[in-house]
Order: structure tokens, then C-alpha cells, then sequence
DNA sequence: GCGGCATATTTACCTCGTAAACATGTCGTT
DNA sequence: AACGACATGTTTACGAGGTAAATATGCCGC
């Protein structure tokens, strides 16, 4: 178990990873990731400048998986890139398959969720990891081809990472109140609401509780698609 | 500055806000809210459990000037209530209200918008702070009043939430990376992206870093409505 | 005037990120 | 084979931050 390896930014990477899924954000520590490794923590800045950087490689792992899963699909990158018009799908409808995609990558890793949501408020555009910045890149790519005029270009594609991110933060919401309670009302804790202010939450509460799935996100992509470029 | 007014929870919370406003998450601390009073630290352990809690204080503060700038104007609390039909405003356009303020609450404190979409990750459902929860009552109730269909109405619950909360966390991400620099592409550190790797993104660049604004929230809000709610 | 309680402070501890100096092992060169 | 340079990993150490526990302080009713 000792150094065995050599240490990379990759196998760094993935061990923040294997600590973020199995432990969550708050586990994540520079010196839980080198035990994970079987390092010394200051082994860990000879790969990444920072935390906040090794945050980004999870964030960009996340991309890197996204392109992988749609590597071998008709909405991959490479679909893309041969910009075949003929096999290539239509637009809207590789849009949705991204979200779907997006969508899987994203639930398979709930506790980086946080990360992708929060680490653009203070990484500017540009700086942002390379897997994200071609994610963004491939978009607009499929808009432009699309003969979107600038303005449709702009507002699809704020509104397409809107609403997935939007989505997916949404989903990920924490709903359980008591793990280990097998009545769904009293898991929920919905008892700890009162009647009388909040009839709603109380009789709604599981279907609150429940996922909207991938087929709610599609519909909202194409919804948001017929607005912002309606079919002519 | 001595402890000349007596500590409250209200005075805690709203240092916090004062501080997070002005000097970002990162520079919130207990320490420095507690100097910000003039108090001990430890002192503020009296009215708030933890500093997470104090966190979901800050996001109560957003729901309630919430509730208070809609206090006044047709799409408020109040006029919810009184269940007026014949001066309450057609409720789809109660809900592009509402998402609208909460635009305007919500870039009025960039800070905050990260718990606002983060805590819930942590907090479950049912332990979020009161006026959190009564503005979830008060969109169910909407769209109860609305003679939605149970399952429209958890679909259309959902959809609000997430585009109102990605369109928000879009706006404020980050997109200056040299916010000396007068040029504008310089300003956004487009120099940085490889040319032939970034066609789009370079030539978008301005327009990627400017904002969508309330009109295009409010598009996606009614295009989400007559997708998962269609006028009959 | 005094006991008791709410309020605020003092002390102290542990975890965390990371700077800086140091050790070690590998490899190319002669 | 010997050596020096560099890349890789380790040791040591510091300061910031959250918070537990014990302690002091001031005000209140009796």
C-alpha cells in the first residue's frame, strides 16, 4: 500500500473522487485524499496548486465522464466534430440527449453536484477546466449550426444550462428527515409541520419527496427550446 | 460599540448578512461577525447553534424580504390569503411575479444565492427555515387554486423551482477574469482560449458574459407553465 | 441585600489548508 | 563506477477557523 505507484494528478483526482462519493463534500480533506493515496498530505501540491484547484478536477472529471458516456452515441462530440449532416440527429434532439446525460453523470456523483453549481461564482469563464469550457463550446457549436441568430444563440444556451443545472440541484435535494423510519410521512418528518399553515406541503408531501426524473428534465429542454427558438 | 444594545438573533443574523454581503462567503466567519457586533465570539452560540444555522438564517433573511417586497403588490402573501378571485391576478402571471422578486432579492445579495441553492443539499425539506417553507406553501397553494391536477401540479412545482434557482446561479457566475482591463474581451480573458479549440466561445464572448435578465426569466417561467400546465 | 438565572467572556482544543525546509531516489553524463 | 541535478515525497510548523466547557458579570424578583 505504500508508494507502490507514482503519484499523478489523475490518481489524485480520482481519490478525491472515491473520498467526495463515499463521504460527501465536508469528508473531503487534502489529508484524507493522500491516506486514500498512502501519501503524506503535501505529497498532494506537487499535482494541484490548491484545494480549491483539486475541487475543479472533480468538477472536470465530471465533463471528462460526460464525453465519455456520449462518446459513442450520435450525440458525441465526435458526431459533432465530423459534422456529418446527414447521420447527425437533429439539434433539439441532441440537446435533450446531453441534458439525459448530464443528468446520469450528475446523480452518480451526488456530493460534486455541489461543486459544479457553486465553483463558477468564483471561477471566472475563462479559467474555468478544459472538459467544461468544450462542454460549453459543443453547445454553442449545435446552436450556431442550428442557424440561431446571435440573440436565439445566447438565450438557449443560458437558458439550457439554467434549467439542467437548475434540474439537477433540484433533485438532489435532501428530502429525508429520519432514514430509518419506514412510514414515508414520518421519514419526511412531515409531522414537524403544522396543519394549519401548511395543509399543501403536508398532503403533497411525498410526491415532494419523489424524483422528477429524466423525462420532466426532457420536457423542460424542449419547452425552453420552443421558446427561445421556436420551430418556424 | 460595547455591548450598548442587547444581542438578539435578528442583530446576529443580520451582521452575518451585513458581512457576507460585503465581504463574501469566505470571509464569514463566526469571528468576524462577532467583531462585527463588537461581541466575543462564543457569544453568538446563544442564537445560533452552529454556524451552519446561522447559514440557513441568511437564507430565511432572503425569504423574508421576499415576502416583504411582495408584501404590498397583488402577488403577495396577503392578497394570497384573502383568496380574493375577483382581484387576485391570473395565477400564471402571480408566478412570473414572484420569480421576479425573487430575481430582484436574490442579485441584491450575490452572496447568499450559494446556500440558497447549497443548504438544501444538507438541510432536509422539512427542517428548512419557516419562510422558506411558507413560500413553498404559498406556490402549491397557487396552484391548487389553479385546479392543476395533482400531478401537473408537482411537475410545475419543480419546473419553478429549478429555473427560477438556475437562472439566478447562472447570472451570477463569474466573467471577469481582469476586471482592470477596460477592453472587453480582455476583461473576460478570452486571450486565454486556444482560437482554433474556442471559435464560439471567443466570439460570443461579450455576450456570454452579459446577464439575461428579468424578461428572460420570465420567458422561461411562462414557457414552462403552458408545457407542464397547457391553457385549455 | 441576596440568591439565581440569563448573558457574555475566557480558555482551550482539534481540524484544516498550506508554506518552507529537508530527505530520497532516479537518471544522464562523464 | 561516481557524481551532480532534478523530480518526488516527507517533516515540521504556523495560523485560521469552529466550538466545547468553565468562568465571570449584571440584572431581577423577593
Amino acid at each position: 500500500m505504500a508508494a507502490r505507484t507514482r503519484l499523478t494528478r489523475d490518481r489524485v483526482v480520482g481519490a478525491a473522487l472515491r473520498v467526495a462519493d463515499a463521504e460527501g463534500l465536508d469528508g473531503l480533506s487534502m489529508r484524507r485524499v493522500a491516506d486514500e493515496l498512502g501519501v503524506e498530505t503535501m505529497a498532494l501540491y506537487r499535482y494541484t496548486s490548491s484545494k480549491d484547484e483539486l475541487l475543479d478536477g472533480l468538477v472536470e472529471r465530471l465533463f471528462i465522464e460526460l464525453e465519455e458516456s456520449l462518446g459513442s452515441t450520435p450525440f458525441g462530440p465526435a458526431a459533432l466534430a465530423a459534422g456529418d449532416a446527414e447521420t447527425a440527429p437533429p439539434w433539439r434532439e441532441a440537446l435533450v440527449g446531453v441534458a439525459r446525460a448530464m443528468y446520469r453523470v450528475a446523480l452518480a456523483h451526488p456530493h460534486v453536484v455541489p461543486l459544479m453549481a457553486l465553483r463558477p461564482f468564483t471561477v471566472p469563464l475563462t479559467r474555468r477546466p478544459p472538459a467544461v469550457l468544450r462542454a460549453h463550446e459543443r453547445l454553442l457549436t449545435r446552436l450556431e449550426r442550428a442557424g440561431l441568430g446571435e440573440r436565439a444563440t445566447l438565450e438557449l444556451y443560458r437558458a439550457f444550462i439554467s434549467w439542467v443545472l437548475g434540474y439537477i440541484v433540484t433533485e438532489l435535494r435532501e428530502v429525508v428527515d429520519n432514514p430509518d423510519e419506514p412510514e414515508p410521512a414520518f421519514r419526511l418528518g412531515l409531522h414537524r409541520l403544522p396543519v394549519k399553515e401548511f395543509p399543501r406541503l403536508r398532503a403533497l408531501g411525498p410526491g415532494l419527496a419523489a424524483r422528477g426524473g429524466e423525462e420532466q428534465l426532457a420536457a423542460g429542454v424542449t419547452a425552453l427550446i420552443d421558446r427561445f427558438a421556436p420551430p418556424t
